[in-house]
DNA sequence: TGTACATCAGTGAACGCGCGTTCACTGATGTAC
DNA sequence: TGTACATCAGTGAACGCGCGTTCACTGATGTAC
């Protein structure tokens, strides 16, 4: 194969970023070679860079792509229980802290997968933007304020703690934990 | 430097653990090679070998080492407070959510310093016993039953938060977030 | 206590390998007329 | 609408580099007598 199409190049493109927020959050950015991505969206890895400056420049972008598709998840939640925002929010901490969840990185939460290598990357990484706007999304989503926050704090650390536990009793109970205590506080911000 | 007397020889084995323990949670495992490592200890890396039989195995005792220092800690707040460990709860809480511990990885928190290496390891990966009894024993430490796990999932999300956004106001937010959240449940739990 | 020698912690060069990135080349696509 | 040719997305080999690991060597340490 020699050249393409311009739709075909922008849909190669587009496959190469949507493999990446897969990947990335599967694996980590460091697990994941250029020749490996490419690889998996059916290329070479050669012509990578005729479409991106860098390595660190996709990661950028698949950061930007996982978090666009949590947010189109929490608005699907919400346009499945019309109105009824609490109802939203309950499924979304039931599946979020589900071993689903848990035991597929992959299409899961950016907060976790992208998380590490974001805080590992300087202050000067390009994925930082994305990453502190998403958060910032998904908190206001789960509630207004410090609670929101919280609330997502609670969920990552309790996500990251069962993939790390995996196999052990801890995985499942540290998720147990994490929901009871979302739906106390939940039930008390209701109540209020 | 040729051959170096048992004592020596132990002694400089345990500097490259603790040094490992530091360097892990500070670039990651894959952010440390062995010749930074060993230099970091003052050796040359060909030693290496001689000490431990892989880089993997190195992990698994850095993450007892990093585990053991939190044991320690936690001990030497409940002395410091002699007896009232709700106190202790509180200025552990206070320093585990603080700007000091965000921006020192290296001597802060193995659950989530080393979570994200961990959780990449496969599940034959020779840190996760460590790692999985650290989280029991910090969990129990902080509260008995789902209420410990669920305290240090917020903690540890909330950190990794703060890490991966750190520069932005966010950073700071998450940490009193959480800090309210976890102030508020204990309080509850006091009263009861 | 002194001597002879085997041991082995640490050194530094080397190994094969996979990484991110570059580059000469290909040939269908897109464009100018 | 048809033709001539420049463009450029994708290929596959190659680049320098740093990785984890190995190994021949050194010489002070530890031990046997």
């Amino acid at each position: 194969m020699a050249r393409v199409s311009q739709a075909q190049a922008r849909e190669n493109r587009d496959r190469v970023v949507r493999t990446a927020a897969r990947l990335f959050r599967e694996r980590g950015v460091e697990g994941v070679s250029v020749a490996d991505l490419m690889g998996a969206a059916g290329l070479t890895h050669g012509g990578f860079y005729k479409q991106f400056p860098s390595k660190e420049a996709l990661v950028a972008e698949a950061t930007g792509q996982a978090f666009g598709d949590l947010g189109a998840r929490l608005a699907a939640l919400d346009e499945r229980h019309a109105g009824d925002h609490d109802a939203a929010r309950r499924e979304l901490v039931a599946g979020y802290l589900s071993a689903e969840h848990r035991d597929d990185a992959g299409n899961g939460c950016p907060v976790t997968g992208l998380g590490p290598d974001v805080a590992r990357e300087g202050s000067e990484g390009a994925a930082r933007e994305p990453y502190a706007r998403g958060v910032e999304d998904f908190a206001r989503w789960m509630a207004s304020g410090d609670e929101g926050l919280a609330a997502v704090a609670t969920m990552v650390g309790a996500l990251l703690i069962a993939r790390a536990t995996s196999g052990t009793p801890l995985s499942d109970r540290v998720l147990t934990a994490a929901r009871e205590a979302l739906t106390q506080r939940q039930a008390v911000a209701e109540q209020i």
